[in-house]
DNA sequence: GCTAAACTTGACGTTAACGTAAAGTAACAT
DNA sequence: ATGTTACTTTACGTTAACGTCAAGTTTAGC
């Protein structure tokens, strides 16, 4: 139950079988196999999901991989890796931070433009 | 007043002269040139920050070229490309949007993350 | 006038993220 | 059992965004 293949997972996120086997290649999802075929689970489903949220941010498959990987379930770690992985939640959090700004700063320069050209349209219409 | 070699534009911005030559190629920046050097001006550099903040929210060069061009002071087009400018605007917008969520899904999935973390050192520390 | 530093224009190299084509296999309907 | 369809692997092709030479030129200091 819950499971899908390759090209009902690409469907769903609009995404390519091609683009599912590299992402594998990459270590972003890991399929089971019955025989050959990939069938994927809602594990794999949520990776997917978290990797195209990632790169819609800018981030690279690797950078993907590397933060799915840290903040998946496996905070089983000892003490030093949960520091590690709290100072790089800090770390990618500024760096989202950063993008943020440039987005607000973008939204603003967009409605600000936006209104010059509604302006104009306005005077054009006379 | 207000001029900046290759160089020093360069490191104002942490790049490399030969991006600032790339993004000249591309059509993103259009220095003047006393002889064959090149000279930067304001409105060379207001286009490199938005080109470098185009970068940052993911679009390509060729995107940041299309917006940074419409969204200009060229906004002296008849009623035709003023309809059009608004149509890419709200375009664009709801794309930042999109993004706008991805990233407030994300920080809220890290904040989970390490509050679960701090919990974990918590009883680490016992 | 000569050298060193900073600039220039090609042109080829590199990495990421897939696309695409070739060739084979597995499942399913007829 | 045979064709069609969906899957597989392997491998080469492609685009974006520069990096990295190579080879020449211009400018500043002595």
């Amino acid at each position: 139950m819950s499971d899908y293949s390759i090209q009902n997972l690409a469907e769903q996120f609009n995404v390519t079988p091609r683009a599912l086997r590299f992402y594998e290649s990459k270590g972003l999802l890991a399929p089971a196999k019955r025989g050959q075929t990939r069938i994927y689970s809602e594990r794999d489903k949520t990776r997917l999901l978290l990797t195209l949220r990632g790169k819609k941010l800018g981030f690279s498959l690797e950078e993907c991989r590397d933060i799915i990987d840290m903040y998946g379930p496996s905070q089983s770690g000892n003490t030093q890796q949960l520091i590690r992985l709290c100072q790089k939640i800090t770390e990618h959090r500024s760096e989202l931070l950063e993008k943020m700004n440039a987005m607000e700063a973008t939204l603003k320069l967009m409605d600000e433009v936006e209104k010059k050209c509604l302006d104009k349209l306005m005077e054009n219409s006379n």
